[in-house]
DNA sequence: AATCTCCTCAACCGCTACGCA
DNA sequence: ATGCGTAGCGGTTGAGGAGAT
């Protein structure tokens, strides 16, 4: 676990980068992929740490970094993901193509976040004030509050482990087969992490479409999330379609996850909000409904939901069953694995 | 015009995860 | 099993710009 010297020594420059040193970077890597950071700025004349030149490669020169002004849609894609995956900005950035997780994650602190406190919605847990009061006010209730989002959290974790060792097995199969298939075969871009490959393909080398990508631009968190969802996730299919179906309806579905909070937002705020709800059918279709009922029924105590939620008239009994049933509802889909999927409530 | 305050975002820092010897 | 080197991640900082006074 040795931290990298690299910044520590002396003569290196710090600070703003400037066009020369941007050039020279940029240069550097179109002609000899970034290989090794580490030894990068020596062989590329840059009196820099390897650390700062990544940085500036990854938040700034790659070629498929989208500049300026986040729409609606990324707006409402990265509220709703926050919801779900809290601050992994890389896991939320992989769901927002051409967008770097500090981007994202500055774009959060700086607009997002004042916008949701704004409008009395707690940007850590994603829910209105009133419910945070008026939970306050029962001890039970609270308790109970407490209790769900620790055993979702948990089953979070779990489930998190659990597709990342899926995914090393599935990816490490899936090489393997390759390997026998045609080792000069180009590789598949596939959704996991691979930190072993560096090499950097150039523009209008091998196939035509490819871009000076890092690697984990190409990391995407649909197919993670979809292959124990029980979706096909056929990458060689899809690759060549960035708003392929599969990623579009776990979109969907992951977007679903907060439109409660989103939708209150709505009463007060202009049109950034205007969109939500607005997902077609499709498989993702019953994981959205589930969800926006569920969550709105459970999270919110305004508008047309207030009906439904029955703010103040519920028993205690039905608020714990909802929840049940909300976590659980969840926890199914997420789970398809029989072996583990353990109900939790 | 000068100064102050606030905001934005590029960059840095420190930590962890992972691969390899 | 252990230690080291490296990459990646998330939190934080601070320079510079914009707006207010």
């Amino acid at each position: 676990m040795g931290r990298s010297p690299c910044c520590d020594k002396a003569g290196l420059k710090k600070g703003p980068w400037t066009p020369e040193e941007d050039q020279k970077l940029l240069a550097y890597i179109e002609e000899h992929g970034h290989g090794s950071w580490r030894s990068l700025p020596e062989k590329a004349g840059l009196q820099r740490c390897g650390k700062s030149c990544r940085l500036r490669w990854t938040n700034y020169l790659r070629p498929d970094i989208k500049r300026g002004k986040f729409t609606v849609q990324e707006e409402q894609t990265i509220i709703q993901l926050h919801a779900l995956l809290g601050n992994r900005w890389s896991a939320i950035a992989t769901h927002l193509p051409k967008r770097t997780d500090n981007e994202i994650k500055n774009y959060w602190n700086t607009h997002l976040k004042k916008r949701l406190i704004k409008m009395g919605i707690d940007p850590v847990t994603h829910k209105h004030k009133n419910e945070t009061l008026s939970s306050s006010t029962g001890q039970s209730k609270n308790a109970a509050t407490l209790s769900h989002m620790a055993q979702w959290e948990s089953a979070r974790l779990e489930a998190e482990a659990r597709l990342a060792r899926e995914s090393k097995l599935l990816h490490l199969q899936h090489y393997q087969n390759n390997n026998n298939l045609n080792k000069s075969a180009a590789p598949q871009q596939h959704c996991f992490t691979q930190k072993t490959s560096t090499n950097w393909t150039k523009p209008n080398q091998g196939n035509g479409d490819q871009q000076l990508e890092s690697p984990t631009s190409t990391v995407t968190f649909s197919e993670n999330l979809l292959m124990p969802l029980g979706i096909p996730t056929d990458s060689s299919r899809n690759r060549n379609n960035n708003n392929n179906e599969s990623s579009a309806m776990i979109e969907l579905a992951v977007s679903s996850s907060t439109s409660s909070d989103v939708s209150l937002v709505k009463e007060h705020e202009h049109d950034w909000i205007r969109q939500i709800n607005c997902g077609s059918g499709g498989i993702g279709e019953g994981f959205t409904s589930l969800l926006i009922g569920d969550s709105v029924g459970r999270s919110l105590p305004t508008g047309k939901n207030e009906a439904t939620a029955g703010v103040g008239n519920e028993s205690e009994y039905n608020y714990y069953e909802d929840n049940k049933n909300y976590w659980n509802s969840i926890l199914n889909l997420v789970d398809s694995s029989p072996s583990d999927s353990a109900t939790m409530f």
